[in-house]
DNA sequence: CAGCATCCCACTAGATACTG
DNA sequence: CAGTATCTAGTGGGATGCTG
């Protein structure tokens, strides 16, 4: 009984995808995964500045459940885990390709403001 | 000191855009306003079942603050104020539209898997 | 009608310490 | 290395009541 998704009942298609994404670290663990093609827990933990291990396994947990990513362990010494997109992992990513495209113009129009702002 | 957005410093385009979208209710008030033009309040909070004026309020003042939505208020008795999307609230709601297809897509699938698993 | 103020709870997320 | 467990603070969101 976790902090994961509600899995419906939705309002509408972008609640159903907020309820997957929401959670600070998400949209960047799809964005390393898909850039990486397979990620260790400790490569991914790098990777994402200022994740707790806590709430990095729970991320990676949850996507787990509601499908976006593949957990592989190997049993070894050291263990080892993989992570890796699924399919929908995949095509969620794409999704989301406009609305990062969007915040970073935003982020750009922003900065640019600030700058006019203290001259 | 509100709860509003924390305008950067953001990781990436996506962290951006999500600190301006987060909210129950913000995804659902862009398509409202983007489908009508324009709405007074009364009419948001009847389209948006479930909604509290609060939070309906809270994240109405929000979006103004993060310049995605215009407030236009007329002195008149009784009181009537009208909601519309800016130019940054439009773009936000085109780019939001590959996460709702993908989130309309993933819910059929869902209940499908659902009707099959009850099977 | 449209909004503000206050109280309250659940949940999110962080810090820290421990384990197979 | 890859987690678990526990405790705590901060915040999101709901209910209710009041105002111009």
């Amino acid at each position: 009984m976790g902090a994961s998704a509600r899995r419906g009942p939705y309002i509408c298609g972008i609640d159903a995808a907020m309820d997957v994404v929401s959670g600070k670290w998400k949209s960047l663990i799809l964005w390393e995964l898909d850039n990486y093609g397979t990620r260790r827990f400790g490569e991914l933990r790098r990777g994402l500045p200022g994740v707790s291990e806590k709430m990095l396994i729970q991320h990676l947990r949850e996507m787990e459940e509601d499908g976006l990513i593949h957990r592989e362990v190997y049993r070894e010494v050291p263990p080892r885990v993989e992570y890796s997109l699924t399919a929908d992992g995949t095509s969620l990513n794409e999704a989301l390709r406009p609305l990062g495209a969007w915040g970073t113009a935003r982020s750009a129009r922003l900065a640019a403001d600030d700058v006019v702002a203290r001259a």
